[in-house]
DNA sequence: GTTCTTATTGTAACGTGTTCTAGTTGTGCG
DNA sequence: CGCACAACTAGAACACGTTACAATAAGAAC
């Protein structure tokens, strides 16, 4: 496969539907404008949350023109939630550094949604600019979506034990993130504190779990 | 309370936040304006969805003017988010009319679920609509969304038993409703079959309710 | 009735997501 | 080098949610 096959590709159609990765752009200057583009839009959005993220102003910090950013992420929620996923696969780094304390699965699964809860809560604007691109994003960036609920998955049923999850355990691990999805968008919009995102999500892997 | 008082005051802020009801607007030609918006509303949504609910369509379609819409809806998710709850209002009162057939709270629940997601989803479109502006809105439509809310925490109680619920019930209930919710977004962008819905909604009603 | 207040109308204008176009730059290949 | 071709840029243009405003209509108070 010769180079130009590469460097004749839309960065954004890079692979088919839930292809391979991301991470195999074409240049390096691509991969750098890419970097570029996700940190500007992180950075808007912590600071005025999802209106801020302005596609105008999203290419003028990141030094593109506006044509090259909607050559790089087709609209603005493909833009936002591509920035989910990579918080989400920081996230995940994270996490698997150290074994998950706790001596039931539920009590690791509580664990894990605590942290994570938390690391999002810590930037309301981020969350909240984050949250609802993922909820109201249309299907054509459902590659985009699905890639980060495939991370949450694993996040929680690697909660639940190292190694292989059985088919029960995902299909556990996939109504847990669901709650915990719900409770996300309540706590964006003020229709619940911190306080009952975590005792509900708490509720449920207890039920879930038991 | 002089009439005057009522006569005064703006169809959309009638109430205070969750307050006694949304139907005790001012005259009949209000009741009458408001229905024939949120008919409006529900027809543009059923045809062509999220999109196609365009203001200018629907104020022309309801017969009033642009700026006679937003005095009664403030945005485009309030309205939506209207037109769900009035649906749901609907919906519940279908329910309410026969007992719920099941022997166990499962059976009951997941009879519950079938029934009103079955109802959603015969009108992808307008699913689709209603469950975007759900997910998307922002605090300033907390109120109407917590009504939806509040419905379909009814719904789920319901399902349990006659009578009022315990607070753990209720717990339960909203866990089930955020799965549902969830799904529900799943299934509309297409990243999730009816089946899968179905099948996933009938893990967590079992678990949860075990 | 007259007057005062509020609702409604029609229309223009603005902001932002998205699209389009014409020209420029970068890159691999003969 | 010079060509071919895709990527990038700058900027205009368009669509639709939302706001603003002047004029008119409807309704309450007297």
């Amino acid at each position: 496969m010769s180079p130009a096959k590469t460097a004749g590709r839309s960065p954004a159609a890079a692979e088919s539907v839930s292809g391979p990765a991301e991470a195999e752009l074409g240049s390096a200057a691509q991969r750098e404008r890419r970097r570029r583009i996700l940190d500007a839009t992180l950075a808007l959005a912590s600071k005025g949350g999802y209106d801020a993220v302005q596609m105008r102003a999203v290419a003028e910090r990141a030094d593109v023109a506006l044509g090259t950013l909607y050559r790089y992420f087709p609209s603005k929620n493909h833009l936002l939630v591509s920035g989910l996923a990579r918080e989400f696969e920081r996230a995940k780094e994270k996490l698997d550094l150290a074994p998950i304390p706790g001596k039931t699965r539920a009590d690791r699964m509580i664990y894990v949604l605590s942290k994570v809860t938390k690391s999002m809560q810590r930037e309301p604007l981020l969350c909240e600019a984050m949250t609802r691109a993922f909820m109201f994003a249309d299907p054509s960036a459902a590659s985009e979506v699905n890639a980060v609920a495939s991370l949450m998955e694993e996040m929680l049923t690697g909660a639940m034990h190292e190694g292989e999850p059985t088919a029960d355990e995902r299909a556990i691990a996939r109504v847990v993130g669901d709650v915990w999805l719900s409770n996300l968008v309540a706590w964006v919009t003020r229709r619940a504190s911190a306080k009952d995102v975590a005792t509900q999500l708490e509720l449920a892997a207890r039920l879930l779990l038991r």
